[in-house]
DNA sequence: GCCGTTTTCGGCCCGACTGTTTTCAGTCG
């Protein structure tokens, strides 16, 4: 069955890509919607798609003709559609990223690149700072600052990649050196560890020294692997991340995997701590007065050589967490298996790409006892959302499946848009058992008005979560300016929740403001958006930024029993 | 390119917002 999804996933994402090179290409805007459309359709067929194509039979498919039925076809058996290699071969391989800048779509792109011969960032950069592009038909001073604002903000996000990345890549490392060396102490350590949200490679460390044996194995698994001078390995995993095997001595491997993991701050704190006490703390190692290594094995044994008890590695950032530990005072953090369940669920009655019963059933596999809906709201009409007729029948759908018994039990919600003034496109009188409200337009308020509309928008209270409470997306998009500390003092005061949206281009709220949202007192609520079957998986990124946000299960609506509010 | 015919050609079609304009094209979620 995972043939099935990659051979969807592959034949979605070859149509995306030809929508966008048909566009650039100036193709007839009505062919571009039928392959954009195809894409989707793909997406979120019900059936078996390889079987549809074994039986000649993906033309019963809305949107796919005899022409897109060959390309899918052709995409699944592994080859490479003449229409795809045609139009890639007549564009330059720049424009498809340049398209993804903010303001800037496939119009503007073949604007730029036929006006002004621009095919790449670097040469879109350059015409910005030349003051070239106001001279452009369409194009302005305001668009141009915005096109070299978004330019600066990806140059500051170079060499990140998301968590979800750089986690594979360090577990897919981690696996490789326990099949060759079986027995040997490895462990994921670095940034990863810590679950920061953006990663800048990924460590994992290894008792084992890279034997002969080991280098070839990782080398089938990273490209341009390579033995470094101090008997690691480094190179980069297909994603792209780089990744670092580094090896230790196993009589220090709790004080090494301390080292690897960080942060430089948490480090430099333990480092004082030991030096207090007599002891060295640097380079991997703990040492006594005489220089001796004093046996760390395993990581408990180096907190507990300094006084002081374990640390989770999503704690270690310096702030705070050792005097916590020294005074007893680590919060017991929230942990997957405390997840019940979640809310913020897409389906096919708006954007998702799988019926409720669908994503129940895949809740249910995961073994969760409750599963909140919230489909888009008639506002975001992009995303077919739900008026109040389609709501109400939506809520009567799920109320037949909850009388039917059996898990999980199935909450009505909505995902709500926050409208520019901060009233909520919300129909009257459909019952729910919570709404997600979100903003998904007018992003770019000043500060003062995005915060009064979000604080509006929270002051609905108990039964409202506010959803991606900044709008970023990592390494693509800055969130938009709110005041977050007036929003969770809002939350506070009105009984409003907040989502750890646990998308992992998202992971919003941040983690730092988690931190404060659990000193407030707002109930959290981690939110997969899950727009497919495999989405729900996402919580676990989610959980990850609440751990790091010191969060406990007390702390989060989602580990609590339904109901969560009164008149649930 | 797909679809659906009163069948082989004509229609297909999100709406709000923005920055560019003087009435609207392009972008976005």
């Amino acid at each position: 069955m995972a043939g099935t999804l990659d051979s969807r996933r592959r034949a979605a994402a070859a149509l995306e890509e030809l929508a966008l090179l048909a566009e650039l290409a100036g193709e007839n805007p009505f062919k571009v919607r039928a392959y954009a459309n195809a894409a989707r359709a793909i997406a979120r067929a019900p059936d078996d798609i390889e079987a549809l194509a074994a039986r000649g039979e993906l033309t019963s498919l809305p949107g796919i003709g005899k022409r897109i039925a060959a390309i899918v076809a052709e995409v699944i058996g592994r080859g490479e559609p003449a229409q795809l290699a045609a139009l890639r071969a007549g564009l330059p391989a720049g424009l498809p990223e340049l398209v993804a800048l903010p303001g800037l779509g496939p119009k503007r792109v073949r604007a730029l690149w036929h006006e002004l011969g621009i095919a790449s960032l670097g040469e879109l950069e350059y015409a910005c700072r030349e003051n070239r592009l106001v001279a452009l038909a369409g194009f302005g001073a305001a668009t141009q600052k915005r096109i070299l604002d978004a330019i600066e903000f990806r140059r500051r996000a170079g060499g990140g990649h998301h968590i979800s990345d750089g986690w594979q890549a360090a577990e897919e490392t981690a696996a490789t050196i326990r099949k060759v060396a079986p027995g040997a102490a490895v462990a994921v350590a670095g940034e990863v560890r810590r679950f920061c949200e953006i990663v800048a490679e990924a460590v994992v460390v290894c008792a084992a020294p890279i034997r002969a044996a080991l280098l070839p194995a990782l080398a089938a698994l990273l490209q341009d692997a390579a033995a470094d001078a101090s008997g690691g390995v480094a190179g980069r995993h297909p994603s792209g991340v780089p990744v670092r095997v580094v090896t230790a001595p196993l009589a220090s491997f709790g004080a090494a995997l301390v080292w690897r993991t960080g942060s430089a701050r948490h480090l430099e704190q333990l480092a004082a701590r030991a030096a207090a006490g007599g002891l060295t703390f640097a380079a991997g190692d703990l040492t006594d007065a005489s220089g001796l290594t004093v046996g760390c094995g395993e990581e408990p044994d180096l907190y507990e050589k300094l006084g002081l008890p374990w640390i989770p590695a999503e704690l270690r950032e310096g702030d705070g967490e050792i005097e916590a530990a020294a005074a007893g005072a680590l919060p017991e953090l929230l942990s997957e298996k405390d997840i019940l369940g979640a809310v913020h669920v897409h389906t096919t009655d708006s954007d998702g790409a799988a019926s409720l019963d669908g994503m129940a059933d895949a809740a249910a596999a995961l073994g969760w006892s409750l599963l909140g809906i919230a489909d888009h709201s008639q506002a975001a009409a992009y995303a077919h959302g739900l008026d109040a007729a389609r709501l109400r029948a939506q809520g009567e759908a799920i109320a037949a499946r909850n009388s039917r018994g059996g898990t999980p039990l199935v909450l009505r919600g909505t995902e709500a848009d926050i409208l520019a003034d901060g009233s909520l496109d919300l129909p009257e009188g459909v019952p729910l058992d919570f709404v997600v409200a979100s903003v998904h337009s007018s992003f770019r308020q000043s500060l003062e008005a995005q915060t009064a509309r979000l604080v509006r928008a929270v002051s609905r209270g108990p039964g409202t979560i506010l959803g991606h409470p900044t709008g970023r997306l990592l390494l693509a998009r800055e969130g938009y300016q709110v005041d977050l500390e007036a929003v969770l003092q809002a939350a506070a005061a009105s009984g409003a929740a907040i989502e750890i949206n646990a998308h992992p281009f998202r992971l919003d709220l941040d983690w730092r403001w988690v931190r404060r949202a659990v000193a407030l007192g707002v109930p959290i609520s981690v939110g997969p958006d899950a727009h497919e079957p495999a989405g729900l998986a996402d919580v676990r990124w989610g959980v990850g930024i609440a751990r790091k946000g010191w969060a406990t299960a007390n702390d989060v609506l989602n580990a609590r029993p339904w109901p969560w509010w009164p008149r649930g």
